[in-house]
DNA sequence: TTCAATGTTCAATAATTTTTGAACTTATCG
DNA sequence: CGATAAGTTCAAAAATTATTGAACATTGAA
């Protein structure tokens, strides 16, 4: 059995594949996240997320976004350990992924709030 | 009968939507041939794109962008003249629909090759 | 070793999205 | 007027995606 998780190569990224995969408010709240607490990828696993959604359904929208080429999931001990791939996404979609976190930026719980007591408008209800 | 179509004002429109309603290759390749080839809009009809499905899918891959707040749709006698939203989505989200068609160019069907002979990768194969 | 924690897999179900074709509306053209 | 062109609507069918719970595998810790 292949225990090593695949993950697509920079050139296997496809845009239709990415905005799909980032299509669902689960997927994105996750990349938010990640993109927010996740410069310490220790603290990242799966689990870190189980606000989002069941554990099966984490495993499923974790899928996802991995089979897109968006996070790289790295097995430790009986943990995985998520990072967004930026360096990858940078390289094959210049500007996209910086556009999307910036958009993001209040989708994720526990959103740094920017201490912010006139919100405007956020273009990030569902 | 309400006989104007429904538009989502700026604030209504939501990155998650716009991402699913462009994670889709019909509706990507749309945007981008509307992006490149819709300077003038007196030729951006429905059945200029029906090189990408049929008449009732275009109806609803249209009926979908427009709900998104991605494209605007004006009746003119018989007809439908699209047109993207550009700066709603720049002032919502913005960088985003740049790198959204900067990535997209190769998409559509008659894309003006950029006379590369090197393709190099493009990220936008299905 | 045994227990608990972290995840995955599978099959079933639910929900959503897409596609189709037929019928219909509206406007334009000769 | 009668025919054609451009789209829409509707309901049914097809396809895809997402959610669940049960069972399982692995690792780390007591």
């Amino acid at each position: 059995m292949t225990n090593t998780l695949h993950h697509p190569s920079p050139e296997e990224i496809t845009l239709p594949a990415v905005l799909a995969a980032l299509g669902d408010e689960t997927r994105l709240a996750i990349i938010s996240m990640l993109a927010r607490f996740g410069e310490d990828e220790r603290n990242m696993t799966c689990s870190y997320f189980l606000s989002l959604g069941s554990k099966t359904a984490l495993s499923y929208h974790i899928g996802k976004l991995r089979e897109a080429g968006i996070i790289h999931v790295r097995p430790e001990g009986t943990k995985r350990l998520l990072s967004l791939r930026r360096t990858d996404l940078e390289n094959r979609f210049p500007g996209f992924l910086a556009s999307i976190l910036a958009s993001a930026e209040q989708l994720a719980p526990g959103a740094a709030s920017s201490s912010n007591e006139f919100p405007e408008q956020s273009g990030l209800q569902s």
